[in-house]
DNA sequence: GCATTTTTTGACCAATTGGACAAACGTTAG
DNA sequence: CTAACGTTTGTCCAATTGGTCAAAAAATGC
């Protein structure tokens, strides 16, 4: 018996493991059901465990929800921090726009976490999103105003600019489901994110090329 | 005692206003919390009576939202169906995008409920997903087509140019804590609508400007 | 004014669900 | 082997919630 207050060592082994089935399962349930639409027990289930043996390792619903939320963030917003002002301006947005439409096409369950947190008014993350996220946008929107300065771009809003790279990109996995249905069986299918690719490159470059 | 079966008869006069009261009622709880998220308890307080009232003028939750839904949808479609070959592409178009930033601006809530539904895998309108809206877009991207073929607008795809549309517009009322967060409270404001206006119709039409 | 029909509500119910707990089980260090 | 600690689960509980029902209250037709 120690004198030092008990300290909680993560036992990294089992602890760190199950932690992440549990949080792979509730991406999954919570993706496709929302916070409110999402029950531990279909979590639990998911992560092939009992549902108080699921709360051995999370505290409660929220601790879930809001540890995938953090974590989500930081990998969400990786591609604009990597926005730079070293290469072309036309080739970083080019290579923006199609990093965060493959972002809709391999983690789609991360899009519509997302998507569903911010539709419900954000509650669990205004906090990041006034802080962290606007303070990063503000910064990469000063990059774009240097390029519209420099002419290598036309003039325009860059927060827009940005907001409408998130919106068409993010689309195709937020509203697959209406997509798919609108594209049809043919058109619809796995080729249908070369074709968002073509198109939106078309219409953000052409778009944005200076001069007339 | 007649030997008619019994004809139910709408009120027409109470009946009518407590309908239309509950489903005011319905469209913002259900908007704002998602379908799970929304109590009959909750739409019943936000309509001013009793939740077994309620459940006399509506068979259930379901029955609201499907109500609400099919009627949403149409008002929803009423811009695209506008679309028109008559008058000038590129008006058109610039009208149909000033349309539906307008309903985003006016009607928030209808654009949410509706993402809610897709966001979750439109459980309840996949049908007319695949059968009216897939016809009704195949129509104008038909129309779409046809305008580039005149050489009016820059050859591209007419599906993925409505999404971007859609996918732009509805941004506003769908993200709009986020973009309210991103703006901050000077940008932020009212005047956040008009920017978006001038910065999607750049975007949009110097994009599909035909020739170079 | 009275009978009939429509509207409203308080009370109630069953199912779901987030979470607590103690007991059982497994693992590991000495 | 055994004590100590970490892990797992069956059982239980209280709160929430969708929905019912019979009876009261209001409106309506004559």
């Amino acid at each position: 018996m120690s004198i030092e207050a008990a300290a909680p060592r993560r036992t990294t082994r089992i602890q760190q493991e199950k932690r992440e089935k549990i949080l792979e399962a509730a991406l999954e349930i919570f993706s496709a059901n929302g916070f409110r639409g999402a029950t531990i027990d279909q979590i639990a289930e998911a992560a092939g465990m009992s549902k108080p043996n699921l709360l051995y390792y999370f505290r409660g619903k929220e601790d879930m929800h809001t540890t995938l939320m953090v974590r989500l963030l930081e990998t969400w917003l990786a591609p604009l921090r990597e926005l730079d002002d070293v290469g072309d301006p036309v080739t970083e947005l080019r290579s923006y726009i199609r990093k965060k439409l493959e972002m809709s096409r391999d983690f789609p369950r991360e899009s519509r976490l997302f998507a569903n947190e911010i539709l419900q008014g954000a509650p669990r993350i205004k906090e990041l999103l006034e802080g962290e996220l606007r303070s990063l946008v503000d910064e990469k929107a000063k990059i774009i105003k240097s390029w519209m300065r420099a002419g290598k771009i036309a003039r325009t809003d860059p927060w827009h600019l940005i907001f409408a790279i998130w919106a068409t990109t993010q689309h195709y996995a937020d509203f697959d489901v209406q997509v798919r249905s609108v594209l049809g069986p043919d058109r619809g299918g796995d080729g249908r994110f070369e074709d968002a690719a073509r198109f939106l490159e078309q219409l953000f470059i052409e778009g944005l090329k200076p001069g007339k």
